[in-house]
This record gives C-alpha cells, structure tokens and sequence, in this order.
RNA sequence: GGGUAGAUGCCCGAGUGGCCAAUGGGAACAGACUGUAAAUCUGUCGGCGAGAGCCUACGCAGGUUCGAAUCCUGCUCUACCCA
C-alpha cells in the first residue's frame, strides 16, 4: 500500500488519535495497522443536509488523515437510512425523506467531498443497494440477532421512554440498518461523531455475528456550532459550510464564543496542538488566536491568499467600520421601481435578507438598515437615492446596490 | 379491545365563552457597549397594509352561539394503566 509518510505504528495512532475521545479499542487498531494492507474505514453520511459543515468536516478529515496513510475511505451515502432518519441525539421521531429528495442532496454533496477526501483512495456506496433488497424474512432474521433491551440501552430512547415521548418501531431498527453497512463493506474502522458511539458498537456486534472481525470504532467529538451551544448542524443555522465564502467563513468563525477557539483548532484545523496552547497562554487576547484560526479555516478550503484576503476585508469592514469595498452587487430590478420609488422592505425581503415586510420593518424601526452609513429612517426611498450606495442590514450583510 | 390523561405560536408553558394575535420564560433578531466574543441594558418577535384595518392561527372536521383556543359531536395522534 502507498503512504504519504512512513511512520511507525505509535506515530500513525498518534496522528489519528488527534479529535477523537474515543478509539474501541486502540490495540485493535495497533494490529489492524500492523496488517500492512489498506484498511477499509467506513463513513456514513446521511444525505438529510445540502452543505458539508465543518462539524461533519471532522469526522471527514478523519478519514483523510486515514487515507494519507493509505487506507481506504468507504464513504456509505445513507439513503436508506436517511429515509428513516437517525435518532441519535433527537428526542423527537425525524421526518422521512423521498428518494428525490435525497437524491438530490446526495449530488449536492458528493462535490465538497473531495475538498477533504482524496478520491483515489475513496470509494462510495449506497446503502439502499443491499438495505433496499433485503426481504422482510431476512429483515425478521437480523431482528433476531439484537435484543430489545440492548437497543433500549440507548441514551436517546432511554431518555424519551422516561419522557413518555414516542418511540416508533422503525426507529429502533435504525442501528441494524447502520450495523448492517458494516458488514456488507466489510470494514476494518468505523468513524463516527460521539453520538454514533452506540449505533458504531451495533455494527462491532453484527460483525461478529455474521463472522467477520469486528471494526474498529473510532469516535470523535461533536463540533460546536457558532452559537457556542448545540452542535453545529444545518438545520440549526449554526454552521460553517466548507463551500461558505471566504468572507462568510472568516466572520462566521469570528463570531464564535472564546470558550470554542481551542476546540476548533483542534478538531476543524492542523495547527499542532503546542502552537495552538501559546496562542491562547494567559495574558493574550483570545481575538488574535480567533483570528488565526478563522485564517486556517479560510486557508483550508479557499487556500492562503483568500484567507490573507478575508482577514483584511474583515478588519477594514469590522475593526475600522468602513464600507467594504467589494460588496455583493444587487440589482434593483425595474419592477422593484414604482414611481421612481422603491419600497425598503419589498426590496430588502427580495434580496433575501429578511423573511417579511413587517421584519425589515422592525429593522427600519432599530436603525438597523443603513446606506453608505446613513441610517434609512424611511421606507420609500428614491430610486436615485439607492443606486450606487451599499445597504447595510443587520451586523454583517452588505449589498453594492446597483 | 377497555380505561385515564393530553394535543396552544420556533420550544416550554398560561389561558376554560367576549377585554386573545393569545400572560410568562427560553430561543431568535436588532440597537448601545465590545473583539461580528462573553456579560449587561434596550427594543422587536404570525402575515399583508402608510394607516384605519384586513387575513391566517390554539391537533383535524363539523356544530351550538351575536361571539369559541375556551362549550358539544365525530375523528386523528401521544403517553400511562388494564387485557
């Protein structure tokens, strides 16, 4: 097999053991290592999300570390699965998706992939392939191989059992779905976020049962999203998109609370875990340690000069609160135009910076829209009087108005 | 299959015939302050409308009433107890 470096087995753990909490266990891994063959390290992805978040990027870059040292990542592209809708972490059922609609986020997705994977060593499956074809008498033979009480162990449906919040009977079938993946790929490693730690375990368990050698699971902690509360998932809006702009990418992580800097740079950045301890020894200024990562994290998938680029937009937008001078161009389209007069809220709601008239109307109300730095106190202006100027909504969103 | 309790806005949760677009808390958004951090203070927080106002909304469908989130009937969903 072909390695990017040659290391020893206690480098090789070393670097993968960097943003996990977890390895099952790490002697397994030393002797699967030792094998000398490219392992199988196995992915599940669940094509509910549009964007490749720098949470999800975790796990990806887990893989990748993989793959550098020549192993092969098995990227499983749940689309069963997903129209079952995993449990982990929710404590309510998930909405089933239709085949389209996955299928359609599975296109989305498969791109920004490889802005972390190497493709060589990257192979892709469906699950709906083998999960799709199984007859309800294997499905009832699989069933026969884990016991109810096992899979109520789980912390999620513990929980809403105690709640008296449902649990619906496919949803318990979820981790065999999972587990059932592993053994179809064979794989040597599993990856997986913390909260797939039970589901991961499932999949060691049928391994054995159908006499393979049971994975490796290797576990890493859930990202952060910017609100410094939930983890970063899209359907919470808190969430970097590695397909983000460079300018959106740099604020986003900008905005992140102090108490996350340590954790990103070690989970979605390379900066050696030394360095990153100096940037944030007492007495510095936690901004400048942001600033480096929210640089990294640009560097990573935009490359150095647009994070260089970022960071000057930001400081120049931010710090000195001038116009930026490359803002977004937006149109005022003629039918925008009523008399010479254009209506804020109808335009600022067709730019897609509010959701409603009465919301940008509230905006108006806080002195929240401005124009070349003038507050809009009215919301009929002329159309004379836009063009030309950048519209300021809210904290960060410009637009060159044309 | 039988019984009991419940379903309210993004979430939790008050409201038992008009004063309810619906108390309160949280979240969210915005303003001030700052480092697009935190904390704090302030404001907003269903949609449309310049406004008067109109529309949509309290699980679903009907009904009673001048008037219903609130009463009645049927249905759906959930939990619990019994079988």
């Amino acid at each position: 097999m072909t390695s990017d470096v040659a290391l020893s087995i206690d480098e090789q753990v070393a670097l993968l053991r960097r943003g996990t909490t977890e390895i099952i266990s790490e002697a397994d891994l030393r002797a699967k290592l030792a094998l000398g063959r490219p392992l199988r390290v196995k992915l599940g992805v669940d094509p509910t999300a549009k964007d490749v978040t720098l949470g999800w990027a975790v796990v990806l870059r887990k893989v990748r570390d993989f793959q550098r040292l020549g192993h092969t990542g098995c990227i499983i592209i749940g689309d069963f699965t997903a129209q079952i809708g995993d449990p982990s972490g929710k404590s309510k059922t998930r909405k089933q998706l239709t085949r389209e609609e996955v299928q359609a986020n599975v296109e989305a997705v498969k791109e920004q992939l490889f802005k972390i994977l190497i493709p060589e060593r990257t192979e892709i499956f469906y699950n709906a392939d083998w999960l799709g074809k199984m007859t309800f008498e294997d499905v009832i033979r699989l069933c026969s191989r884990y016991t109810v009480a096992r899979i109520l162990e789980r912390d999620d449906f513990t929980k809403r059992l105690a709640e008296q919040r449902p649990i619906s009977m496919h949803e318990i079938m979820y981790p065999l779905c999972q587990g059932m993946d592993s053994v179809e790929i064979n794989a040597d490693v599993e990856l997986g976020g913390n909260d797939q730690k039970f589901n991961n375990l499932v999949g060691r368990t049928l391994m054995e049962q159908y006499g393979l050698a049971p994975q490796v699971v290797v576990l890493s902690p859930l990202l952060v999203g910017t609100d410094g509360k939930e983890k970063m998932s899209q359907s919470l809006g808190n969430y970097v998109s590695v397909i983000d702009t460079p300018n959106d990418m740099f604020g986003k992580t900008m905005s992140i609370p102090d108490e996350l800097i340590a954790n990103w740079f070690e989970l979605a950045t390379d900066v050696p875990l030394s360095e990153v301890s100096e940037l944030l020894a007492p007495g510095t200024n936690p901004r400048n340690a942001k600033v480096r990562l929210a640089k990294e994290i640009v560097g990573l998938y935009h490359g150095v000069e647009a994070a260089e680029a970022a960071e000057q937009y930001f400081v120049d937008t931010f710090g000195k609160k001038t116009q930026p001078v490359d803002a977004e161009e937006a149109v005022i389209l003629p039918e925008w135009v009523e008399d010479g007069f254009v209506s804020i809220p109808a335009l600022v709601v067709a730019l897609g910076l509010a959701k409603s008239n009465g919301a940008v109307k509230d905006l108006v109300k806080a002195g929240a829209i401005s124009l070349d730095g003038e507050k809009v106190t009215e919301l009929r202006l002329a159309h004379a009087d836009l063009v030309g100027k950048t519209m300021k909504v809210g904290k960060h969103e410009f637009r060159k108005l044309a």
